[in-house]
Parts: structure tokens; sequence; C-alpha cells
DNA sequence: CCTTGAGTTGCATATGTTGCAACTTATGCG
DNA sequence: CGCATAAGTTGCAACATATGCAACTCAAGG
């Protein structure tokens, strides 16, 4: 594996503000196990690069607007990105609850869109571009459910890690989870990743007909009980017929 | 001023990739002017922390999740951010035209909220994130006009861009805008940017009364005739009183 | 089947990066 | 207000590391 030490530590630099929101020069190097002339240097070309700045007044570091700029080309290159952000705009809407398109990675699912409804103030946070668990969150079912063979194999014979004491971590529970998804069309994660939090997914299919993301919507698990599963589920999938078939 | 060659050219690869959307190893490494295994290492490093990625099938990378991710951080630490993206939903919705929230850096303006009318279908592109000269800009010229005095002379002494025959040059006559600007409390670009683009802007006052950003509306030319300023303005203005200070 | 082009890897070299120490700039406390 | 202390930056020498080369793999096409 091909690597580049002073690149990869600055590009960890990212991750740290994306972990710390703000860090002093002293903290980085800590945090790298460097000294703290070379954390500074390495802050100094990516202040360069404008992709993390010093508000003024103040000696931390946080990530800068041109990290903002390239995730705009991100979305604005993708079609699926625009048009996902329209659907969950509408879904989330319709049920007041918070709504999410994912898409697979590998093994996880990556959130590319998402909105929270406007009437509510406690909603979950955001999570676009971050990876999820596919075991363990219900746009992760469905992307796993609809997966080639040997990607599921992949995720059945990995570790499966427990996030709450719902977590499937039985590889067979899980095979027979993606069976039913597959099967019936939808997915549930009941608190399974997160106490607390329950939600329902849908596949979103491509002009070919294939599945290319997931839509769900999430909420507190008082606010989506086990009975409404089903009837939000189908709600879910008309609105998604009705928003047509997105560009693959 | 610091530097470090590996990690410059890194991240010079992200603005690549930012500016021709997907590049192969040898363009990469022709753009850059060093060898096509430099650039191949330099991809791999940046493919591991999910900046870059390759879509299965092609040798062309393009920007990752990652910066999606970063980006979302970037997004949520930030009050302000949040709150202008409702405001210029709001306000494309109104006037079904582009709207932005710009804050200033340095001598320029930065879009950190832009939304377009949903009913039109040729709107202008996104520059979210992206630095936009100061002098050619309604944005800009709200900002400045109601920044520092050493930041107006920063400007006025420096060498002023030319874009297009109405771009203002001459560090009086700006000087005389930045006055009419603050009097009047708002700022027209009249094709100074772009040609056929026309762009009406007002301050956003912070919770201590200062001048944290600007909210534009911009259209085609066509779209905003000279007469339309002023009602244009204080329209803009309205909303953006209805929507209330935002935080500093 | 051979050729051509694009990408990756092993290796030797010297270039570029690092840590140190000295210096400068901020912050906190009496 | 000024000193003390902590935090950040820069010059320099040493050596770790990134680089270019060349050889290799892989894929596509004639």
């Amino acid at each position: 594996m091909s690597s580049n030490q002073s690149v990869d530590r600055a590009l960890t630099v990212l991750w740290i503000l994306n972990g710390l929101q703000q860090a002093t020069v002293t903290e980085i190097a800590e945090e790298l196990g460097v000294h703290k002339s070379t954390a500074s240097r390495l802050l100094a070309v990516l202040e360069q690069h404008r992709l993390v700045v010093r508000q003024p007044g103040s000696m931390a570091y946080e990530l800068g607007h041109g990290v903002l700029q390239l995730a705009s080309t991100v979305r604005s290159q993708n079609d699926l990105t625009r048009s996902a952000q329209l659907l969950v705009e509408m879904v989330a809407e319709h049920f007041q609850l918070t709504a999410n398109v994912a898409i697979r990675d590998e093994i996880f699912a990556v959130n590319i869109a998402q909105s929270a409804p406007s009437k509510r103030f406690f909603t979950p946070r955001q999570y676009v571009g971050r990876r999820t668990p596919g075991h363990a969150t219900s746009s992760g079912k469905v992307l796993l459910a609809f997966a080639d063979r040997t990607v599921q194999d992949q995720v059945l014979s990995a570790k499966l890690e427990t996030f709450t004491e719902h977590t499937i971590t039985d590889p067979v529970c899980l095979a027979e989870e993606f069976a039913l998804t597959k099967e019936r069309g939808w997915a549930v994660s009941n608190n399974e990743w997160d106490a607390d939090m329950t939600a329902v997914a849908v596949p979103l299919l491509g002009l070919s007909g294939t599945v290319i993301a997931a839509v769900s919507v999430t909420g507190f698990t008082h606010d989506l009980p086990p009975d409404t599963f089903k009837t939000r589920a189908e709600e879910l999938e008309t609105l998604v017929q009705r928003h047509g078939r997105l560009l693959e």
C-alpha cells in the first residue's frame, strides 16, 4: 500500500478538526505525535489552500471555506445528489421527520442528502457524507439487501459491531433480515444503531431498475412505534415513486 | 512563508479535481509537473482519506464523499450558516431569483448559503465557498462598504481586476460607491462581474448591530432592470428583517 | 499475438521534511 | 501595567522520506 507520510498527516489534521471542531497547533501536534513546529507547518499549507482557517483573534484552527467549495463541486457534479435533495425535502415535510437519501459505499451507507422537518426543534444531527454502519441502519439494510451476493458475504463474514443492545450481530439473523427486506421491499432499524432512534427505509430505483440508493425517515423511537412501520414504508414508497426514478 | 511540497501538491490535486471534475493519474501528473508515480502515490493517500474516489470501472479520479463529510461539519458548526440557509430559501422563493448570503473574507466575499428558485430551469451556477471579488459583486460592495477603514484602504490600493466593461476599476469611483452603499443601505452589481448578470444586496445585522453578512438576489440582467433596483432592495430588506437578526 | 498506453511497485538517490533550539508573539496573573 | 509563562514561528543541520527512474502488470485494440 502506497503511502506518503506528510500528506497523510496533513489529511489526518482535517479529520482531527472534523472531530474536535477547533484545535490549537499544540493539540494537533500531540494528536499526530509530531513536533509542534511540524504541525504548524502542515497547518500553514492547509491554510494557504483555505481548507483550515483561524478566526481573527483566535489561535485555534478550524475547517475553512475551501472545504465548502470543494463540497459544492461534489454536489453539483452529481445529478443524483441534486435530485435527492429535492426528494428528502418533500419527504421531511410530509412526515415531519428527518429524511435521508443514502448510497452504498463498500459495506457502509453514506448519506448524500438530508433534510430536517421545518416545524421541529429537536432533530437528529447532520450525517451527510458520513459512513453509517450497513447492518444497523435502515438504509444500510436496504442497500445491502439489494446488493450483490459478494458484498453481502463481505458483511456477513465481518465482525459486526455492537452499538446498542438491539444491534443485530449474528450473521444468520442478519442474512434473514436481508431476505425479509428484499421480499417486502423495506427495512427498519429499531434502536439498533442509536438507542431511542428508529428509522424506516425503502429502495430508490434507477432508470435500469436496479437499486441505486435508499430513502429513509428517522425519528425518536417514541414517534415511530412498530405498528406504524408498514404504513410509513408504504407512504414513503408512494412519495418516492411519485418523485420519479432518478438518473443513474 | 512555510511550505511543505508534498502536502501542497496533494492539496493542489483537490483543486485540480475541483476544476476538471474528473482526471486520470497522468493528467494530474502533468498538471502538477511531477512524475506519474508521484501523482499515483499522492492520489492513493487522498483516496485512503476518502477525499477522492475512483468510480468502479473508471480509471479517472474525482472528489469523494469525505469532502462532503468535512463540509457538513463546517456547516453545522456555524449557526449563521444554518440560519442563512433558511433565509436564502425563503428569499429565492419570494423573488424567483437565486439568493445568496455572503460573509467577508479579507477583501473578498464568500457565499455561505445559496438557493435557486424552484420554478426556473436556468440559474447561475453554484458558488458556495468560493471567493468572489469584493469590488464587482453586490454582496462584496455591501460587506466592504460597512467594513473597517483599513479593509477599504486595502481594496482601494490594490489593483482592481477588470471582469467586464462595467467593472469599477477606478479607486475614486469605488470609494464613492462604498459611500453611496453605506448611505442608502444597499448595493447593486450591474454586469460588473459577469456580463448579463445583475444582483442587488443588503446588509445582514448581527445582535450587536454590526454588519456580519450580505444577502443578495442575482438574476440575468434582463430580469433585473435598473428601475427595479430600489424596490427589490427594499423588499429584500423587509424579508431579512422579518427573518430576524441572526446569531453573531 | 503482439503492440501500445496507462497505472503501480522496488529501489537508490538527494531532496525535502523534521526536530531541535532560539526567537517572537500572545496570554495570564499579581 | 508589566512581568512571567505559555504558545507559535523560523533558521539550520541531519537524516528520514518522497521522488524519479525503470521494470513490471494489466487492459484494450489492431
